[in-house]
DNA sequence: GGCCAGTTTCTTTTT
DNA sequence: GAAACTGGCC
């Protein structure tokens, strides 16, 4: 037996050693997921089989990024032909080499988030829609959705269910903004994130020259992380490299139904299944064994996850038989939790010794950070915040990115819309509304409107002038490297005398923000990473350039030996573990978000965020809440959230400031009277109902009838342990997992007979 | 016709 | 709190 193979436990051995054909490996959280597919590909790449024909794809950068550097440390420098990397940037990576099989130019731009909303604001008032109706981060979704599922501008406007939905939400004008939006992103020789999907797939599924079939023999075996947040259209893709007359079907799809969390991107649980139906010789493996975290993360992660209805049946269990409970801090504003959270930090690395990079904070939403960020300053954390605003959506960064986005593809009319008037050149709103008008009547992008003879002297003069400076760019674009052009376009633009104008702090910030761009360039020229046996890969152009940063989304300079305190979302830390983890925020209408409040699905995806958020924690689990914060520009007040009650007691080191009233009051039948308890927002704590007796818990023994606070009716079904420490198993039929384990000293039972 | 400043609107999570 | 938008001034 190879070496590595001996640090696996039988599981895991067998889910990497079968090589051939169709496995599923069901992994839940610290169960050594990665570790089984980065050994897997070792194994594969010593059993024979070239590296450069394994594909592996991820979600996430980050993902993708430590699955190279852990192949690597097994098989050293072959890991790097190894095609590991997120589904966009793998696919588009295949599509720059194929694009003129789609019609795009190779030098394709690629839309982000913002680009697209702000083509799709143009759209809806060049249609004559109200903008309140249509906000566009909503029509975007919709748009995103159709994709995802694979329906077609027209297939969409033809589907009634759709249509009569669209309707229903009265915005009966979707289907044409739409086709117009699709129109649009073609003309300007653009895609969006799902485009980069979708083309894949029409790429493989149209099969000009038999493309399909070079790419089924190049990728002999595939690997896919995080199956279960894959979308119908990855999966089409997927399916279709592996899926096919002869097809060694030698795919293997890793994946925890509970740690899906991208629905809301439309993920489905579905492919989980379809899979067993496409590949019926299928073998599945689960790994339940834990080995990140002590007994109470994993208790209090599996009572949590116990509330969500749907679920593949699996227990995640540790052989750890001690370690500290889970600490609630409780907060009286968005500061003071920031503060305490601070301090509780500096308490922990004294008392345990942790680095500050074993330590995370987590939070629903980026602009949550903020407050986070003076406390740690203040207390002089060194810390290191994940995702948010990121460097490439800075303005300036984008600035000059738009620049070196049009010097490749004039016909880019976002980048081109974001530049024309900056810096300021005299082009106003007036002028841009008429080259657009025109184009769109004409079908053509901005830039070719720009020979249209429709402006007075000044403006057309004006124009030219911009025109000139873009064509000297892009003529350098052709023989100078990425670096000297991102130079000449700072200077020649304008926005170096631009940006070395402003000395005010800000200004100072965004110059060095385009230094550090540059910087990043050049490293790019540089460095021969990503070096594969495809020809465009060594490519240091511009347009390449481009095609690689379009997918990154957090400016990540490599530095892995900084010792900072990490601050992220609580998606971006799907697939990390840290020592200490602290889950900040957790308030109804914030976490869970007020976005899910309405339906049961939009809950359960929260609730199995915050699993995967409490799952992260390998010795410390911190959780806290405020009572008021600044939301949104003004102060809120907030409850608790739900998630709090929902972990047993017995878990809480301070039961006392986790005793919230259940949302709903269904398991505790109340003896009469109506329910009168609203949670106010200072004291949470509503106490036991008035007939509620707490007996001494050193009375309770095996086969008495009793009754808790929270669960109800029960049995006891049997004691173990002693004194302090005795444990009573209890089946509650009225609860969703009847039988559960309480610690006797904390729990709130009374004695029924 | 452009520019600036004050006003309104919309707030999740990721590629 | 930030970004989009609007209205009034040059």
């Amino acid at each position: 037996m190879n070496e590595f193979l001996k640090q696996l436990n039988p599981v895991q051995r067998q889910a990497v050693t079968t090589i051939n054909g169709p496995i599923m490996v069901i992994a839940g959280p610290g169960s050594g997921k990665t570790r089984v597919l980065t050994f897997r590909i070792a194994n594969l790449i010593h059993s024979g089989v070239p590296p450069h024909q394994v594909l592996a794809l991820t979600f996430t950068n980050k993902a993708a990024r430590e699955m190279k550097e852990r192949i690597a440390k097994v098989i050293g420098e072959k890991a790097r032909r190894v095609w590991a990397g997120t589904f966009h940037s793998i696919f588009s990576r295949i599509l720059r080499m194929e694009s003129e099989k789609l019609g795009y130019p190779p030098t394709f731009s690629i839309y982000d988030t913002e680009d697209s909303k702000t083509l799709i604001r143009d759209i809806i008032k060049t249609l004559g829609l109200e903008k309140n109706q249509y906000p566009a981060g909503a029509v975007l979704s919709r748009i995103s959705n159709a994709k995802s599922n694979l329906i077609t501008w027209k297939a969409y406007a033809n589907n009634p269910e759709l249509i009569s939905r669209d309707q229903m939400d009265k915005r009966p004008a979707m289907h044409k903004i739409y086709k117009q939006y699709v129109t649009r992103c073609e003309k300007a020789g653009a895609m969006d994130f799902d485009d980069l999907l979708l083309m894949t797939f029409r790429l493989f599924y149209e099969n000009k020259d038999n493309v399909v079939d070079k790419y089924r023999q190049k990728f002999t075996h595939l690997l896919v992380d995080e199956f279960q947040d894959t979308n119908f259209l990855q999966y089409a893709i997927i399916k279709r490299l592996s899926k096919y007359q002869g097809s060694p079907e030698n795919i293997c799809i890793v994946g925890d139904d509970a740690q899906s969390i991208y629905a809301f991107r439309g993920a489905t649980i579905s492919n989980i299944l379809d899979f067993k139906k496409d590949f019926p010789t299928l073998q599945t493996f689960k790994l339940e064994q834990n080995y990140r975290s002590t007994p109470h993360i994993v208790g209090a992660a599996n009572s949590v996850i116990s509330h969500n209805a749907k679920q593949i049946k699996k227990k995640i269990w540790t052989e750890y038989d001690s370690g500290s409970k889970i600490n609630l801090i409780k907060a009286l504003s968005d500061t003071e939790e920031a503060r305490r959270i601070a301090g509780s930090i500096v308490e922990q690395k004294n008392r345990y010794h942790y680095e500050n990079k074993e330590i995370a904070i987590l939070y629903r939403t980026n602009a949550q950070s903020r407050v986070f960020e003076e406390q740690l300053r203040r207390m002089n954390i060194p810390y290191k915040i994940y995702g948010g605003l990121s460097f490439y959506q800075r303005k300036e960064v984008k600035d000059l990115m738009a620049y070196l986005r049009l010097s490749v593809n004039q016909k880019d009319d976002e980048a081109f819309r974001r530049v024309i008037n900056y810096p300021k050149r005299g082009i106003g709103k007036t002028t841009l509304d008429k080259l657009m008008t025109v184009a769109n009547s004409e079908g053509v992008s901005a830039w070719e409107a720009l020979d249209k003879d429709i402006f007075n002297a000044r403006t057309t003069g004006l124009l030219r002038k911009f025109k000139e400076q873009i064509k000297k760019l892009s003529g350098a674009a052709k023989t100078t490297n990425a670096y000297d052009l991102a130079n000449l376009a700072y200077k020649s633009s304008g926005m170096l005398s631009d940006l070395a104008a402003d000395n005010s702090i800000e200004g100072m910030s965004r110059q060095e923000n385009i230094s550090a761009l540059l910087d990043g360039i050049k490293e790019f020229i540089e460095s021969d990473e990503l070096i594969t046996d495809l020809p465009g890969e060594q490519d240091k152009s511009i347009s390449s350039y481009l095609q690689s940063v379009a997918l990154i989304t957090d400016f990540d300079e490599e530095k892995g030996d900084d010792d900072q305190v990490l601050l992220m979302s609580a998606h971006a830390s799907k697939g990390l573990e840290f020592k200490s983890v602290f889950v900040v925020g957790l308030e109804e209408n914030l976490f869970p978000s007020f976005m899910a409040k309405d339906s049961s699905s939009g809950m359960d995806e929260e609730r199995r965020l915050f699993y995967v958020a409490i799952t992260r924690a390998m010795e410390q689990l911190t959780l806290s809440y405020s009572n008021s914060r600044y939301q949104y520009g003004s102060m809120r007040f907030n409850e608790p959230s739900r998630f709090l009650a929902e972990i047993d007691a017995e878990h809480y080191l301070n039961p006392e400031v986790a005793h919230f009233d259940e949302p709903e009051q269904k398991m505790v039948s109340r003896v009469s009277g109506p329910q009168i308890q609203k949670r106010g927002p200072v004291k949470s704590y509503v106490g036991p109902p008035k007939d509620f007796k707490v007996s001494n818990p050193a009375d309770i023994k095996d086969g008495m009838k009793v009754r808790h606070i929270r669960f109800g009716n029960g049995t006891v079904k049997g004691i173990e342990g002693k004194n302090e420490n005795r444990v009573a198993t209890i089946y509650f039929p009225d609860s969703e997992n009847p039988e559960k384990k309480i610690m006797l000293k904390f729990a709130k039972l009374e004695i029924l007979s």
